[in-house]
DNA sequence: CGACGGCTTGACGCTAATCAATATACGTGG
DNA sequence: CCACGTATATTGATTAGCGTCAAGCCGTCG
């Protein structure tokens, strides 16, 4: 959380978290269409963000782990666009976005911590469309799982394993693949010596082979 | 811009403007790399945005123009992480960064006009998310032209008419397609009387078709 | 224990990429 | 201002990669 902050400061912060809530797997903490009036800080737990076209197809934007913020869709038209959905018994922080407004008036380190968080999805996102429109599937799915264990190692976790959270149908939906195409990719890792596999658990034998498929874009000739 | 201020805020706000910088065409605004410390409200002309790879590739994020802000990508590190090019002379007022903080901790009107124009760009590209992860190389054609004339017909601008300011490359790198996909995709459409194009000319010539294309996931049968 | 959701694997087809040749527009310098 | 050279665009032939359809397996949860 922000950082440079007096003790006077961090009591101010803490006002803005009024409540905490528990969402169970599978359940919802916003959806596409509810009004909007605060962002939520995950505490524990993964959520998956997801939008739905008018014709009803959908496609993950994210999936979200302890210490990130979800709900910024929802500022510029004052109601959610997106879908934030539980992936496992989780719990968040409520920050009501007008104590938000007040309160990064006076604690200037507010104000630019969250003005960063917002910077930081939109370069993120950023690199959601470098893979979506210029990688290959075997790229795809290398840059999926060393993304997350990137993110999972600075959490304290494995830097080789990991125990995803999501189905292979949402990965395929982030990453713009079939779940076909996804399992038949881990399988031809896991072949090849790069990943081991079982169901949701993965242990990355070779990270430098994960890595050096994301460096040949023309595959691996 | 924002509105529901004062006239006093309103003359604040005027001194966030302190230049306007002239960008001739192919010139960069900013680069990936450059220390960050000004966001960019395009005033005249359309830019691209786009991010490159370790390795080389690169991937447009987006077409920008009049009204539009770039530069968002530089707050989280202090410096940018995108290039911004200009497709055509364009001209951009300078909003220095630490000014914005300043000012809209004493105008909450901007403050809020922030986080909305930062929001919107965010959903902006949940949108291209959807499209790159879920469409067929003729929606996202049809839908990266009905939107681009829509944004045009909000600025004044016939809402059939258009004069694209991008190379068929650009529109491919954006689309996550090749270059020659997006040309027959063109030729396709005009060959079915739904576009005239000629070169960077294009005239919708039948919108509902064109919005229909949209409609059917599973392609025209 | 049975049923269901999730995963794997195979065979096949289709879309868009690749490679290539040509045409057209644009910009630059003489 | 024209001519040349280069960027951009069109179009065709072929192919690779992923999607689709289908069958069967596994694991979990009621």
């Amino acid at each position: 959380m922000p950082s440079g902050l007096s003790a006077a400061e961090m009591a101010r912060i803490d006002q803005l978290i009024t409540t905490r809530r528990k969402v169970r797997r599978k359940a919802p903490l916003f959806r596409a269409g509810e009004p909007f009036h605060a962002l939520y800080a995950i505490r524990t737990g993964v959520f998956k963000t997801c939008v739905t076209a008018e014709d009803g197809r959908d496609q993950v934007t994210g999936f979200h782990m302890a210490g990130e913020i979800v709900g910024l869709d929802g500022i510029v038209q004052d109601h959610h666009t997106c879908d934030a959905v539980a992936l496992e018994d989780s719990e968040v922080c409520v920050l009501p976005f007008d104590r938000i407004g007040e309160l990064s008036r006076e604690v200037g380190a507010l104000q630019h911590h969250l003005h960063r968080v917002m910077s930081r999805e939109i370069v993120r996102e950023h690199g959601v469309m470098l893979l979506l429109g210029s990688m290959r599937a075997e790229e795809r799915v290398a840059a999926f799982l060393l993304n997350l264990v990137q993110r999972l190692q600075a959490r304290g976790f494995s830097p080789s394993e990991l125990v995803l959270r999501m189905t292979r149908q949402e990965i395929g939906s982030y990453l713009g693949l079939k779940l076909e195409t996804v399992s038949r990719t881990f399988s031809r890792f896991a072949q090849e010596g790069v990943l081991e596999v079982q169901h949701r658990f993965v242990r990355i034998a070779d990270v430098e082979r994960l890595r050096s498929v994301l460096a040949q874009p023309g595959s691996g000739f």
